[in-house]
RNA sequence: CGGGGUAUAGCUCAGCCUGGUAGAGCGCUACGUUCGGGACGUAGAGGUCGUGAGUUCGAAUCUCGCUACCCCGACCA
């Protein structure tokens, strides 16, 4: 390819619509340009590296023994009422009609089509085990669309479904598909983790997501290269703490702290340091409002925090009128002595002592708070982020926190679709088996942002060999005043233009240099 | 959807407060110079100032509505 037949546009400056590198020089480099938000136009560079990522995912999917095949990128609501998701999935998934008003959706995911495929062609065990796959355009009608490419509203994912008869066969299907995610992310030359994850809205049992290590990451990881552990912050689980409780050595004394609505606030009123304070959070409940305490310097983990009983799922943090019947007072100052609703104490406030929390009045917390004589013993539960430094579940090493771009996500699904739908086959006996399956996911265009995330310098993207839009870029010097510069620079563009992948610059025409 | 912000040339922005003449740099076009480390000179093209109303003799500028985009929160490959 000549570069003056390649119809490449590139910017100086950095468009204000950008926030991250990877976006802004995507755009710079002319990868991408934008239609509206969350919609992208891949331009010509662009694309050969989309080929690219696009074909690395397809012979390593190939090589799995997955199949290929294509569904429909619009989807009949029947099907999504079928399953239940036509209510769950929410404004997430986009709707529309068809001139004799059927309803549809654009596919956000293909669970319920690739479904319905197995139910009508699986008849037998004999079948199995099987594994399809397709790599397409999904369109998710996002909140808030962002970080140009990486949170985008339609994008091409390569999703993966398998089918077995019994949950061996399913986990063996899943480990299969984790050893080639592992392949297709060393082959791309990507530093990634593979952590544990939620589940969420697809459902099923064990999950794992593949995350590309950069810092603009949205995820939060802890990993532990001692002992092997990896997990979405989201997941990662903290113990009871081991220790003793100190003694009391304060008395519970209730003082004034006016405005103090923040622990921040409130540590530099008091002089003492967020540890030492007992934070009280209080959601939403099934049937009444439930209060959450944490050490002060902890975050509440929301998906941990909706799987305890009572506990509204989503989480919903109670508006200030609910709080104000609770405690009797303005938000900022509750506390769990006196409080009438359910508190549940997360593991790392059983150690506390002579602790500082909300009085449950205007302007008030007591100081030398103490469980046993001031409080009940809190039966603990699980309810904070990890942080750095934290043991690891195994308690063989501590915790590390790094920043993650998911790039893939896989599932043990189990039978949640296949009943649904009525997915099953004939085993050996003749008996009817409801099929378990597997789903498998990953974010094509993502990757391309997340390489990019973890290889650019000052100057620009610095792709991993295997995404190289072009491999070769030939710039010939003083072309026009040397006729042997000219003939061997010829040569050799046709020699390796037999090879395909390469750029070449007629410097005297273009006067560009860095493709 | 809640909160905040922006909208003027292809890109980055100035002009708006204090109404009257549409600006800069980069990019683009032409010609010339330069050509071993991201060139330079000269000339030029390019804008219904997001959109609709209002105020005014007169609106990019003041007022109101609408739309789009961006940022902060919930969601995810």
């Amino acid at each position: 390819m000549r570069y003056s037949e390649f119809g490449l546009t590139t910017l100086k400056e950095v468009p204000a619509e950008a926030e991250i590198v990877s976006h802004q020089l995507m755009l710079r480099a002319g990868l991408i340009r934008r239609l509206a938000s969350g919609l992208f136009t891949w331009m010509p560079l662009g694309l050969r590296v989309l080929r690219k990522v696009e074909n690395i995912v397809r012979e390593e999917m190939n090589r799995a023994g997955a199949l290929e095949l294509l569904m429909p990128a619009v989807q009949p609501a029947e099907l999504w009422q079928e399953s239940g998701r036509w209510e769950e999935y929410g404004p997430l998934l986009l709707r529309m009609f068809d001139r004799s008003e059927r309803e549809y959706c654009f596919g956000p995911t293909h669970e319920e089509v690739i479904t319905d495929i197995a139910r009508r062609e699986l008849r037998s065990y004999k079948q199995l085990p099987l594994n399809f796959y397709q790599i397409q355009t999904k369109f998710r009608d996002e909140i808030r669309p962002r970080f140009g490419i990486m949170r985008s509203r339609e994008f091409i994912m390569k999703d993966a479904y398998s089918f077995d008869l019994d949950k061996d066969g399913m986990r063996a299907a899943y480990d299969k598909m984790h050893a080639a995610y592992s392949a297709i992310f060393e082959r791309l030359g990507l530093t990634f983790r593979v952590v544990d994850a939620d589940s969420g809205e697809i459902g099923g049992s064990r999950s794992q997501e593949f995350h590309v290590l950069a810092d603009s990451g949205e995820d939060a990881i802890a990993y532990c290269d001692e002992d092997d552990y990896a997990s979405n912050i989201e997941m990662a689980a903290t113990e009871p703490a081991g220790g003793e409780r100190p003694a009391a050595s304060q008395d519970l004394e209730k003082i004034a702290t006016p405005g103090a609505k923040s622990i921040t606030a409130l540590g530099e009123m008091l002089g003492i340091a967020p540890h030492q304070m007992l934070k009280t959070l209080i959601v939403e409940g099934d049937e009444q409002p439930v209060a959450l305490a944490l050490r002060g310097d902890h975050e509440l983990n929301t998906v941990k925090a909706q799987k305890i009983p009572g506990v509204a799922s989503p989480l919903t943090m109670a508006d200030p009128a609910a709080i104000r019947t609770v405690t009797g007072c303005e938000p900022g100052f509750a506390g769990p002595i006196g409080l009438d609703i359910p508190v549940y104490y997360d593991h790392a406030t059983a150690d506390m002592a002579d602790f500082v929390c909300g009085a449950n009045e205007i302007d008030r917390h007591y100081t030398g708070t103490n469980f046993e004589r001031d409080l009940a013993v809190p039966e603990t539960v699980d309810l904070r982020n990890v942080v750095e430094g934290d043991p690891t579940p195994g308690g063989k090493g501590t915790l590390c926190i790094a920043r993650g771009i998911e790039v893939g996500h896989i599932f043990q699904l189990g039978a949640k679709y296949s009943t649904a739908f009525g997915a099953s086959v004939l085993d050996k006996d003749g008996k009817d088996r409801t099929l378990e399956m597997g789903c498998y996911g990953i974010g094509i265009t993502r990757i391309v942002g997340a390489a990019i995330e973890q290889n650019h310098d000052d100057s620009g993207i610095i792709w991993p060999e295997p995404l190289t839009p072009f491999n070769v870029v030939l710039v010939p010097i003083n072309m026009h005043r040397s006729d042997a510069v000219r003939e061997a620079a010829e040569a050799l563009y046709q020699e390796l233009e037999k090879r395909g992948n390469m750029l070449k610059s007629q410097r005297g025409e273009s006067g560009k240099g860095r493709a």
